[in-house]
DNA sequence: ACTTTATATTGAACGTTGTTCATTATTTTT
DNA sequence: AAAAATAATGAACAACGTTCAATATAAAGT
């Protein structure tokens, strides 16, 4: 036993990041442990030490891969709808954000759950793959509102406006609308509350 | 050993909580364990699972305590602002937020750790915790606006908004602003772009 | 008052976790 | 071919949530 494989560093990292992922995608971040990354790539557990030096870090570049899809999808959202309204446009965007969360479920709550705070700011890359996310709709503001001088900042709020809407909703951290419009078992019915809130939300923006 | 105290369920429930409390408050939510408790409150780890069937349940009590006590003071600044301009007590509002989330951050980041998503449902209870919290906000937007067939609606817009502008901000998931106008280390230039940021949504949202 | 039943508490155990590190196996350099 | 450097291991540690038979105490029955 002990035998060396042929994976350089990279090609461990990128191993250990992809079985992680296929971990949370099949378990959820609970799942994702040190002993099962190592059974999944043929590797010990203390292996992955020689590559990152914590599973809290491991965790903070799963993240960052979560961000970085992410940003891809709400870029193309953002391209395709060139040429539409502003309106529809910002309710586009506001929809792929929730398709995400709820396709990558496990890996959007991954960003969320414990406090890596700290960690963070020790990783300034990772502030790299977060601006990334902001990015599109900062971009849509531009192009639709040219002598908007506070563009950027504007883009922020409306940005994590439609991620927090979207966050308690999504983890049953908001209370039921008391309006009898929607069926409140229906999951349909339930994403018809999403919509309405984050239209009217995106609507009251515009007009301002 | 072996020595039976006089302590009944209810005085139990009480002196676990209240330990629960005190370690978070000092340690951070991390630190929350079977067996620091136990060492709290002269019982052992296995006492606890007399009171509450796991961790996970103990965690979401704690919670609701959080959102109680943070549902108290936001009702106190929305009594307290009475007769004051609409904006003026929405804004007083989302402060009191900002201010309990700095103030009790381990409890308040502690409601968003882990997933409880799935257990919360089973735990009728805990969704009233969270509708008073949404309730100040809905309490001033009827009397401020009476004819606005939408409160509670927007009112869970609203707050949401304000959830995600500092829920991002106050754990760095929001890119640093570009402007200049702020030094970006200080911490009272950070503060002042959450209020720059917050009073926006809300001139935002009452004109419309 | 004594015995029996019920209940509260314990202590030890199990399986799992992150993490460390001396040892071993392999590669690279001399 | 020997020596130095490196990669991977396996065993160990402490701490975790959780379970449960054993035990000590209180309450009930006689």
């Amino acid at each position: 036993m002990a035998r060396r494989k042929d994976h350089s560093r990279e090609e461990l990292k990128e191993l250990i990041l992809s079985a992680a992922w296929d971990i949370i995608a099949s378990g959820g971040v609970s799942k994702l442990t040190a002993r099962e990354i190592g059974k999944k790539i043929g590797y010990v557990p203390g292996t992955i030490y020689n590559i990152f030096p914590s599973m809290e870090v491991l965790q903070l570049h799963v993240n960052a891969r979560t961000l970085k899809l992410l940003a891809e999808k709400l870029g193309k959202v953002t391209e395709k709808g060139r040429g539409t309204p502003l309106e529809a446009r910002l309710i586009g965007l506001a929809r792929a954000y929730l398709a995400f969360a709820q396709t990558y479920r496990p890996f959007w709550m991954a960003l969320f759950a414990n406090d890596l705070t700290d960690l963070k700011q020790t990783q300034s890359w990772y502030g790299q793959a977060i601006e990334e996310v902001f990015l599109p709709l900062e971009t849509i503001l531009r192009e639709e509102c040219p002598d908007n001088p506070s563009v950027r900042e504007d883009s922020h709020i409306l940005w994590s406006s439609v991620h927090g809407i979207t966050y308690l909703w999504a983890t049953g951290k908001m209370p039921p609308a008391k309006e009898s419009h929607v069926k409140k078992t229906s999951s349909a019915g339930k994403k018809a509350e999403w919509e309405r809130m984050v239209t009217r939300l995106v609507g009251v923006f515009c007009a301002a």
